[in-house]
DNA sequence: AATGAATGAGGATTCATTCAT
DNA sequence: AATGAATGAATCCTCATTCAT
């Protein structure tokens, strides 16, 4: 499984992106300033200003960047091939794998499910999550039918459940500043543990 | 059980801390200024600096009344008294009924998870997040000891389970500005699920 | 000859008085602020609007009360027992010793010669310098008609002079940061080289 | 013998040198606001925050530049060329057509003699003041090794006395708000009286 | 595609001062 | 004689943003 390229060469415009996203994943958007951003690039701000409109702009199009590829990434994992056992292995590992290899980005995109965004901004993020919820529901649904999961499970429930679970372990480790936001290790025990909980086979 | 008064009437330093705490949770930190909070105390600046030496003062402040609050209710929860079927489900309703209660506090409490904050107010959290960890960890181990739960559950991964869902529920509801974070239906939904998912079966 | 007591024990009054004059004296009028003095004090704000009306009155009544002092010695010294020679040692070997014994008041003495002041306290103040200049020229101009110093020099200047070089003394230790504003060898120094500069005698 | 062009005109950088130099002098360090400064350049106030770091190195630069101007001065003055005699007429006349021309800038060098000054600048302040007074001495010392000057006195003593008469000029006229610190007069008198003074008698 | 210089609005914080007690 | 609580006005400084080049 292949990830996306994020190097930190390339044109202007890329540099300033990845920039931004390291410097409000580790302070917050509002506490990282534009000069800030500029110094890091070691450009000019107008130069910033010709390729972003403005701040929230510069937000926005960092957010829809890593919408664009988390949706990609869940599109190929829920695809058809495999059985779902695989499929929801692929979701726990291709998850862990990003967050070790692009760490500051995963801690982006977890610290924006709580931050106070501009209202448009958020608007877009909300839809952005509805639909990954639905996937991952229909995923579930569809595993209680072919008798591969515990068929009693509210699949919503089940949802927040395996999505909460891994998104604790991220925080835990982003707020205690760990670098490995998520080791392979912690990868197998969730492995395991919903193994345990979910599956209908051996109980 | 019985909730902390958390009235907006009395003194002018626990107005400045409710306004504050019900503010940062809206909007973040950063978001919001001194004079913002002043405004809605209906008290000028120098006054909050009388009580508090600064915003970040005040956030501690707050941050440390709202552990204080969180360790007395867990405490409470995991005393002796009940079966451990008891105390989970304590756990969970309180916590539904909490937010139901005072959701702008239950949302600070959340978004300080994430938020950048100042380091040694997040040293302080980290302290804070380490025993609850260890208190339900205790909690969980117990039950298997007694054969309440599948004992082959990790312990430390069913303690991020069982709070990641929970948090879930409350950030996506954070998230999509539901009035209710927490409804009493969701409490249900969950308790459901986890006795599906962990207690042994012959129940 | 005797000083004032300046002792740091007494009434609230004279013990603000007194802190305040250090204060101003170390970091400048401006510098200092209201909250600063009450605290050296251990009292609170409204206790120093009690004894004065406000800042600039402090200041005021420092300043009179640092003149009077000044005032009363410059007329003993200058009294009519005595040759000059003797009154010209007293006049420096006192500012030396009370220059060693209150610093800090010395220094706030000579930091109000150039300090931006409020226009009253700066009338008052030139007022004083004023007489004082007077008063010292009156001693050098009779000193040299009863043939005492060279009668060429012109006593205005010389004034300028005598004080000048005293003060330049201070200054740079003051600049410098020296414990002792004036050692007693440099006013023997000092007297020496007047007595070859000024003196009639033995040229 | 030349000024340093200090001229009103030029680029926004140097018009707020020159309006903080001005009010500085007048009111002092403290009692000017960055505020003030930009209304009477005519800028905003971030103007003046893209030229200086903070209040602090306005200052610092200012006094920077105050000592380049008087150190290259006072090098002049010492060169070789010319008698004794010559050079301290030199010494003299030069810091009177100084105070003359740029009265403010005067008033604003010789303030900072005594102000309550941020530890580091003082630091420069002092270490500029060492190299001038030793530069001083050493021209004293020579005129007596060259039999110009009475060998008996202390030629410390002497440049804090020649030093320190010139100040007292100025700081008297500071003080009674003269508009012209040192008339030419003033310096004809301190020559004459350092001429009967000082100077060998069969001149 | 990029920059130096400039700005209006607003940030946190501190000041001297006052009131009721 | 002294205080806790409060305030309006000012402080320094930084922000996101823009214009002319």
């Amino acid at each position: 499984m292949s990830f996306p390229n994020l190097s930190n060469e390339g044109d202007t415009r890329t540099r300033i992106f990845l920039a931004a996203a390291e410097l409000f994943s580790n302070f917050g958007y509002d506490r990282v300033s534009i000069r800030q951003i500029c110094e890091k690039v070691g450009v000019g701000k107008p130069t910033l200003y010709y390729y972003f409109t403005d701040k929230e702009t510069l937000l926005t199009e960092l957010l829809r960047f890593s919408f664009d590829i988390s949706r990609g990434l869940l599109k190929k994992l829920l695809g058809p091939a495999g059985s779902f056992r695989e499929r929801f292995r692929g979701l726990i590992t291709f998850r862990q794998q990003f967050a070790q290899k692009y760490p500051f980005f995963m801690r982006f995109f977890i610290s924006m499910n709580i931050l106070a965004l501009p209202d448009p901004v958020r608007a877009e993020m909300v839809n952005y999550m509805k639909w990954a919820h639905r996937e991952l529901e229909k995923m579930f649904v569809n595993a209680q039918t072919s008798g591969d999961i515990n068929p009693k499970l509210n699949p919503k429930i089940l949802n927040y459940a395996v999505i909460g679970a891994m998104n604790q372990v991220l925080i835990w480790n982003i707020f205690t500043d760990r670098k490995q936001l998520m080791s392979s290790q912690d990868s197998e025990l969730l492995l395991e543990f919903w193994d345990e909980c979910i599956f209908n086979q051996p109980q």
